[in-house]
DNA sequence: CTGAAAGCGCTAACAA
DNA sequence: TTGTTAGCGCTTTCAG
């Protein structure tokens, strides 16, 4: 078995509560003793065991984080970067795949809640009400999302889908598609109202497809519509729908850049494989996971509710080869 | 503050351990009193704390899941499949990116140990003789890995290996190399043992290069020494491995697969978007997380100290356009 | 500077 | 079927 701070303590002839403050609080223990008890627990392999810890203390040294899909690319940075900054901070971080779930979501955010001492969401597609709701339970930080009282991460996606409006506008587009996400979606929301007022500002007339599946499906699903549209550009949702509109166009016969451009959003690796390689607006995933996660540490270090932050991220464009004037 | 088992008691009346009952043995509990709980648990949102019950039972839920790179996209289907399929069984995962270096893998072993039930070890850096003494503390299941006395999931990486080979040489290539990953990669060993014997077999000269890192860098940094081999097939340590080759070689001028043939290993998600579509040897890396989660947990709660277990999952060659006969 | 004692939230014998 | 009691590994007053 394990050593536990019992057996460190018969094994340095001090009590237990001597033990515990080598550990939690060493100036509080003289050189001399500290050093038998050091010794003693590395001879026995001795480490605190954090979860008996936390039940006195109240910190768990953990956190969750909670993301829709693991496996869709954009995510696996950001869990990347988290989790090794969390580390530095010795913070252990339980990872949750949602599914696209809201309700896996909530149960994943109740169950977790008593072993973390916060929880990061990454794009939830829980309402707002509910998100507050649970609120009460853990302190969040939400990743691109804003919901009322709370700190959270964003990347201005607006600021990119502008760059991408106007980048189509420029090559001479004037009639555009916007193929929409998954409905919830705070980053679609924001695309949506900034590609809106963009089109307005130059000119170019825009149409929204959707709701779509935020993968190659949804992009694939999305193609006939694009086709009936007769535009000759098209934002996405998300490089992976872009991919599969891309897929599905030349399965059709209309070639891309030749007869429709297209643009992603993420700057996901599979982007930069595809042919022809994406332009996409990229996102800035691993500052925001490095971030999220101060945010959430300063707050729950924080002795009182410490006031809700808002951390914006900037995007760029990244001009490529799926992009070129129209036929 | 969040309720606890002593608040449900007092709002319904009964004592403690009928509460804690009602979770954890319904059926010591009558109906009558087993609803009364049932109720007032629900009515104060109380949910069993699950750290400190595993403070008396000695189970935590968790397990830890350890892995050399998060984005490397090996990984992130392994991860999901596998915390999906311990969430079926009420269990947390522990994420932890060890950045492909040993030192930190053990750490990071050391400090999950004691908040966990079980650890899966991904491709481990780690050399045997630290996994066995890890072992006492903590029980393990290596993926991708062989180790004395522990349960493993292993792929056959070796029967696709020989099956790349073999392609290559039916296709009439006479020289092949074999661009090796890290030195302590079990996987790597696999592939080159079985790529020597069919080499053999099929009569064709195969060269070494490397070790290299199992990147796309990695990839591109042995360009030269491929190039200097004289050969006209190549079976790289991954994917990503030859993706980077494959961007050397074009860089060169060598065409793929007019000029030199490339085979990957794992087909994960950017090869498929490569252009040339990769040729490689596909990993079942989501069945490889179900696996392991279930060969841990089937291990942690047998009472005994269950017989290590060795599950072998098949690989299959996925022939696509970076392989042609040679010039 | 160190020890004693209480208690975090829960479970597990043992009695009743 | 339910209550009582002790204790999991640790921290944290409070004394000494």
């Amino acid at each position: 078995m394990a050593a536990t701070i019992r057996d460190v303590a018969q094994a340095s002839g001090v009590h237990v509560s001597t033990v515990s403050r080598t550990f939690s609080a060493p100036h509080l223990v003289s050189p001399a003793t500290r050093n038998r008890v050091l010794a003693a627990a590395e001879s026995l392999g001795y480490r605190p065991n954090r979860a008996a810890r936390a039940l006195t203390t109240g910190r768990t040294h953990n956190i969750g984080l909670i993301v829709a899909d693991i496996s869709n690319p954009f995510f696996p940075p950001l869990i990347k970067a988290a989790q090794a900054h969390a580390r530095l901070r010795d913070y252990h971080v339980f990872v949750a795949d949602t599914d696209e779930d809201p309700l896996v979501e909530e149960e994943l955010i109740q169950t977790l809640a008593k072993q973390v001492d916060g929880v990061l969401l990454c794009s939830p597609r829980l309402n707002n009400r509910t998100i507050e709701r649970l609120a009460a339970d853990v302190p969040f930080v939400v990743v691109n999302r804003r919901v009322r009282g709370m700190s959270s991460v964003l990347m201005d996606v607006g600021h990119g889908a502008r760059l991408a409006i106007a980048h189509l506008a420029a090559l001479g587009h004037r009639k555009i598609a916007l193929v929409a996400g998954p409905k919830a979606s705070w980053t679609g929301g924001e695309m949506r109202k900034a590609a809106t007022a963009t089109a307005a500002e130059t000119g170019v007339e825009l149409v929204t497809i959707g709701p779509n599946a935020p993968t190659e499906q949804g992009g694939l699903a999305a193609v006939r519509d694009v086709l009936a549209a007769g535009v000759t550009g098209v934002l996405a949702y998300n490089d992976l729908v872009a991919i599969g509109l891309i897929e599905g166009l030349e399965e059709h016969g209309v070639a891309v850049p030749g007869q429709v451009s297209v643009i992603g959003v993420d700057d996901v690796v599979p982007g930069r494989f595809n042919r022809p390689r994406l332009t996409t607006v990229a996102m800035p995933t691993s500052a925001a996971g490095r971030a999220a996660v101060d945010l959430l540490l300063s707050s729950v270090s924080a002795d009182e509710p410490a006031t809700p932050a808002l951390m914006t991220l900037e995007t760029s464009l990244v001009i490529r080869d799926s992009t070129a004037p129209p036929p």
